[in-house]
DNA sequence: CTGCGGGCCTGTCAGC
DNA sequence: TGCTGACAGGCCCGCA
């Protein structure tokens, strides 16, 4: 499911509806979704307080009182359900916290790939997985300089690049093949190959999309639900991922579908020629 | 170091 | 209808 204006939006709802609260018991009931032994998770976490639930592109930091974080990375279906009653969990939900009023906080994952990990706070950035991550949009870190010194230095595709994570945080394949639409970017351009006008125009459609993302709760395409149960709405406003038959909102062109370093790849073949 | 393919899991959908 | 294979908002690992 989700890339980062969707982790942004449960983060949100997260510290809306559970901040404030103690954990008093964990049920994990499918061992791998957890980094930690199962016996030293519960110990670090149980009577803990959640301090506030923040964000490093697509990770979760659930910080709590005694200088833990739980990172938590909901992958490609993980998602947060709070609940009064165990009864209202079905069978995907893996991981289950008591909290101090008497709700439930659940992690329900079809596919089981998510994880979560409890690390000292001190260490969260430096964990693996985070520590890589590039400057993320809508961030002081995330320049200009920075986006084009660091495609300059890549010769793959725009598009694996963009996946990447290192060179720019928190895109995922809906978000990559929206920004390279806006920006008119061949997926399949090198990403040394751009022009100023391209990097230009790339740096905007990044921080422009990911804002209006963010602001219209994410993008349901097949699953996604925030901790609320609230359903995205950025998808009504897709105009590459998923658009493919559809004429181009550009040039009317069908939008085509391709593969990518073996992700499916949307994109109008007039307005996004190669270089 | 980079690039590539496979793995992790389950569910859904298109095509035969 | 039933089966099979491809595909799905992501990331990690091992190998060449």
């Amino acid at each position: 499911m989700p890339e980062l204006p969707e982790v942004e939006t449960v983060r949100r709802e997260l510290n809306q509806m559970i901040k404030g609260q103690t954990i008093t018991a964990i049920d994990v009931r499918y061992p791998k979704i957890v980094v930690n032994p199962i016996a030293q998770f519960k110990q670090l976490l149980i009577g803990q307080e959640l301090v506030d639930v923040g964000r490093r592109a697509k990770y979760l930091l659930f910080h709590f009182g005694d200088d833990l974080t739980m990172i938590s990375h909901l992958r490609m279906e993980g998602k947060y359900q709070v609940r009064d009653n165990l009864q209202d969990f079905d069978k995907h939900v893996h991981v289950i916290f008591t909290l101090s009023d008497g709700r439930y906080l659940g992690y329900r994952d079809v596919r089981k790939f998510g994880r979560m990990e409890v690390v000292p706070r001190t260490a969260e950035l430096t964990t693996k997985g985070i520590a890589k991550l590039g400057p993320e949009p809508l961030t002081p870190a995330y320049t200009y300089e920075t986006l084009a010194d660091g495609l300059q230095r890549k010769k793959k595709n725009i598009k694996t690049v963009l996946l990447d994570q290192q060179v720019v945080s928190g895109l995922g394949n809906i978000y990559v093949d929206e920004v390279l639409w806006q920006a008119q970017i061949n997926p399949e351009e090198p990403a040394n190959n751009l022009t100023t006008a391209q990097l230009t125009a790339l740096y905007s459609a990044i921080n422009d999309t990911i804002q209006a993302a963010i602001a219209a709760g994410g993008t349901t395409i097949r699953s996604y639900v925030d901790a609320a149960g609230n359903q995205g709405q950025f998808q009504l406003q897709l105009r590459a991922y998923k658009q493919d038959g559809k004429p181009c909102q550009r040039c009317g062109t069908t939008i085509e579908k391709i593969k990518v370093g073996g992700r499916g790849t949307h994109f109008c073949p007039h307005c996004q020629k190669l270089n």
